[in-house]
Formats: C-alpha cells, sequence, structure tokens
RNA sequence: GCAGGGGUUCCCGAGUGGCCAAAGGGAUCAGACUGUAAAUCUGACGCGAAAGCUUCGGUGGUUCGAAUCCACCCCCCUGCACCA
C-alpha cells in the first residue's frame, strides 16, 4: 500500500513546526507522492532524551503516521565527537563504554515512539557506529573530507561564536563533527533511499552537510527540514525544572513530575506546545483556546496538554499514576487515602524516603527536610516553618517544633502506623515511612 | 615578553582599613492575591535550631582590626611586540 497524507507539510505549518525546509513546493510535491523514507538522529550525550528531543522525535511519529518510512538514527558515533554547533564551548569527551551504554538506553526510547510492525511502513533504528566505527582515517579523508570545504565550514553561523571567542576555539575533533554527520545521510540513501533529514533548527548546517554530500557521492537529490527550537514567551529557557532537565526516562522524572511540569504551562505558551507536543488535531486545539477565552477563570488547556504528553512518553499507565498522585496530593483530602494508595504513591513516582525512629533524635526538621531534597537549603524549610507552610499529615507544624522532630513524627502520630505525608508550600509534597 | 585592566557570595555587579555576611539587580524559595497560572506586593536568600562558624582567585605579611594595604603566585581580558 502506498497512500501517504498529502497534506503532512501543510499541517506541520500550521502547528509551527517547521523552522527551515530545503526546496519548500518541491519537497511536499515530492513527499505527496508516495511513501518516502526519512531520519532524525539522536546523539547519546546522556543516558536519557529529555524534552527538547521530544518535537523531532514526535514528527518522526508524524511522517509514520502520513505513511512515510521513519528511521531514528542513535549517534553511537557522532556521540563519540560531540557536536559543536552552537555550543559556547568544547566538550568533555565520554569514554566508548559510556556512550554505548547510554546510546542502548536511548536506541530503547526511541523505540517507544515509532512502530516497528503491524504497518505497511514499519520503522528502523539505526546506530552510526555501524558505518563510521569501520571507516579508516584514510577513506574517511579521501571519501568524505574532500568533498567539504574549510571555507565554507568556517563560515557557518553554528561555529562562528567558537572561532571567534577568544580563549575557547575549537578542536579539530569537533570541527570534524559535521562530516560524520553527513556521512550518515549519504550512508542512509544508499542503504536504504533516505531523502530526507529532520532535526532541530541548530542542526541545519548539519543536515545541508549531508544534502551536499549525499548529492556528490550519490548524485541523489535529498532534502532537509528542521523543526524550531522551543522558546517560552517568558524568554527563560524552555524544559527546564528547579531540579533539571525533565527527562523522559520515568527514573530520572516520574510520570508524576513530568505531569506537573506541564500542568505549570504559562498560559502564553500552552497552545504552541500544544501543536507541538500532542497529536490533537490543529481543529480541537482552536476549539479549546475559544473555549478557554470564553470562560472566566481557570483554562483547560494545562490539562489537556499534561494529559496528552504524559500519556505519549509515559502511556496510560504513566498517566494515570500522575493522576492518581495530583488527585491526592491537591484535592483529595488525606483521609481519603487508604493504606494501599500510599504504598503505591511512593511507586507512583511521588518522592519518599524511609525514616528511622532512632535517627529523629536532636534532629532539627530544618535538616530532614532539607536532606530529603523537599528544599535545596535549610534555610528554606526555617522559612516555610516561620509561615506555617510545613505540614505533617495535615497539620501545619512551626518554628517552635523545629528541634521535636521525634515527636512530629511519632509512630502514633503516622497513617496507618507508618506513614506521614509532609507538604512544603503549595506544590511540594513527600512521603517518609517509618522503619525502626 | 612588555604595558594597561580585572578576578567579590548561584549570575550580573557595588564596595578601597572598622558601621561588611558584604549595596543594587536577576535567578531561586516561601507568604498574600489567584487558576497548583501570569502580574503585583511581602519576606527569605553563606552555613547553622541556636550559640556561633566560614567567605570576597591562592599563599604569606602589615594592623587591635583587611574584601579593602604590602609581597609573591595563579587565571582572564585589552593593546603592542615576538613568532608566521
Amino acid at each position: 500500500m502506498s497512500t501517504v497524507d498529502g497534506n503532512l507539510i501543510q499541517e506541520l505549518r500550521e502547528r509551527g513546526l517547521i523552522a527551515q525546509m530545503t526546496g519548500e513546493d518541491e519537497l511536499e510535491a515530492y513527499l505527496a507522492e508516495g511513501p518516502r523514507t526519512l531520519y532524525c538522529g539522536f546523539d547519546p550525550t546522556a543516558d536519557s532524551l529529555h524534552l527538547g528531543h521530544l518535537v523531532p522525535l514526535l514528527v518522526l511519529t508524524r511522517f509514520q503516521n502520513a505513511g512515510h518510512n521513519p528511521i531514528a538514527l542513535v549517534g553511537g558515533a557522532t556521540g563519540l565527537i560531540g557536536d559543536p554547533s552552537f555550543k559556547a564551548a568544547e566538550r568533555q569527551l565520554n569514554t566508548p563504554d559510556i556512550v554505548a551504554g547510554w546510546a542502548d538506553r536511548i536506541r530503547n526510547q526511541v523505540s517507544q515512539f515509532i512502530k516497528f510492525e503491524g504497518v505497511d511502513n514499519p520503522a528502523r533504528v539505526v546506530n552510526n557506529l555501524e558505518w563510521a566505527g569501520e571507516m579508516n582515517v584514510l577513506d574517511f579523508l579521501r571519501d568524505v573530507g574532500k568533498h567539504f570545504s574549510i571555507n565554507n565550514m568556517i563560515n557557518k553561523e553554528s561555529v562562528q561564536q567558537r572561532l571567534q571567542r577568544e580563549g575557547s576555539g575549537i578542536s579539530f575533533t569537533e570541527f570534524s563533527y559535521a562530516l560524520l554527520q553527513g556521512m550518515d545521510f549519504a550512508e542512509l540513501n544508499r542503504r536504504y533511499d533516505c531523502t530526507l533529514q529532520v532535526g532541530g533548527s541548530d542542526q541545519w548546517g548539519n543536515i545541508v552537510g549531508g544534502i551536499d554530500l549525499a548529492r556528490r557521492q550519490n548524485k541523489a537529490q535529498t532534502f532537509g527540514l528542521t523543526v524550531p527550537l522551543i522558546t517560552k514567551a517568558d524568554g527563560t529557557k524552555f524544559g527546564k525544572t528547579e531540579s533539571g532537565a525533565v527527562w523522559l526516562d520515568p527514573q530520572k522524572t516520574s510520570p508524576y513530575s513530568f505531569y506537573q511540569f506541564w500542568l505549570g504551562t504559562a498560559d502564553a505558551d500552552v497552545y504552541k506546545f500544544l501543536h507541538y507536543f500532542t497529536f490533537l488535531s490543529v481543529e480541537e486545539i482552536a476549539k479549546i483556546q475559544a473555549e478557554d477565552a470564553e470562560a472566566e477563570g481557570r483554562p483547560q488547556a494545562q490539562g489537556v496538554l499534561a494529559r496528552e504528553a504524559t500519556r505519549l512518553v509515559h502511556g496510560e499507565e504513566g498517566l494515570a499514576a500522575a493522576q492518581r498522585i495530583t488527585e491526592a496530593m491537591f484535592s483529595g483530602s488525606l483521609a481519603e487515602l487508604g493504606e494501599s494508595d500510599l504504598e503505591q504513591l511512593a511507586q507512583d513516582g511521588l518522592p519518599s524516603s524511609e525514616l528511622m525512629t532512632e535517627s529523629l533524635i536532636d534532629k532539627p526538621l530544618t535538616g530532614l527536610l532539607s536532606e530529603c531534597g523537599m528544599a535545596k537549603a535549610s534555610r528554606e524549610v526555617k522559612d516555610a516553618l516561620g509561615r506555617n507552610a510545613v505540614l505533617i499529615n495535615g497539620d501545619a507544624v512551626s518554628m517552635d517544633d523545629n528541634m521535636r522532630t521525634a515527636e512530629c513524627f511519632a509512630p502514633e502520630r503516622a497513617l496507618f502506623g507508618r506513614f506521614f505525608l509532609v507538604k512544603l508550600g503549595k506544590k511540594k509534597n513527600h512521603l517518609f515511612e517509618l522503619k525502626s
């Protein structure tokens, strides 16, 4: 079967998902003709992908849904080198075994978002170490290097700040990154007739390099498309929380935190993000926006976004867990939580820790609560205590209780004899379980 | 190498002998108001429950007393030179 959705590019445009593309109309017509093969690369620079990777990843999914064949490339080779694009300083190299370990995990993550069977246009995952790892230097210099012009590379905006900046510079290693990525495209073009590369807008230079190489080596015409860098209306960096990046790995960012992250989206950004991070149609999103504009008070958009995005990344179960905790923490009363509910909360991703009864003696609350990660410094706990902003099982404690930790966490005051739910401020919750 | 400028608490940035744990702004956290929003206002913001303790590139020194003065060292920036 070879039917494709000819409106794909038009839809991506409407969603604001296209930053740049080669041959505008030409590419659109080319994609409308039939199934094409495209790829997007993900370098293993950490043991998990984060929110910034999600947009291009979902674009891959969108292409597959429209009938095309996506390839997710894991950069086992490029990850060993480090992409200098728009980076201020040279990066620290990671050891080959670390990168290989990360590459495995990223391969798994990426695989969640594309379908490998049960469809006419199955996806593929490849690792560029397969071909780059075997290449020898002389072949590289003769077959690849010869096609790249130093003059052009130096003029690229993506490396300019590194070249101009005094005291930073760029090593030959990172400078060569673009050639490796170019090789990937040319190789995938030969192997799988891959003719389109998508990526973040910072990848434009590298993508164009690949297009050139594919033309010179394979006499093939290929295309490139980039998605915009995600920005927030207030100018702060997207995808960060107090505790750092929002990861896709549930071990690193729990579905609950993930869900909460989206719930906190600013009104000014939420409709844009619905276009980027969900598969709701443009019309559905417009309808939500219209309803929100109509209604007084709290918009529904954040809730929809949180629900859709969490389901995409963590599945129905992850979403259910996140909602369970949210419900318990922000609307339900503690009395409604059963013993098994409390047990479940920790498993569902609510931050939790164990308490040793003996260790509470002479331990100030400030110390305990900052050590368990509820606050960055005990100073913050102190401030909260002074404002009745710390609740233990629903009861406020104050600075006077600071040195009475053992009493506050006495077994007879625990829920079901062992649980304490501590709330600090409006948003931070932590579950303690007594162990003796 | 020479000359000049500089390194202050998360960031920017004041501070040139005591009144300095160090102005101001940003970021962050909490409170009020709210929609678990934004804006605004309030408070906190080196560590510590407190007593108190530890900071101003490093090491020594002068002094009753140093972020502030002196010596040496390290690093960054800007010119010039050297090397091409």
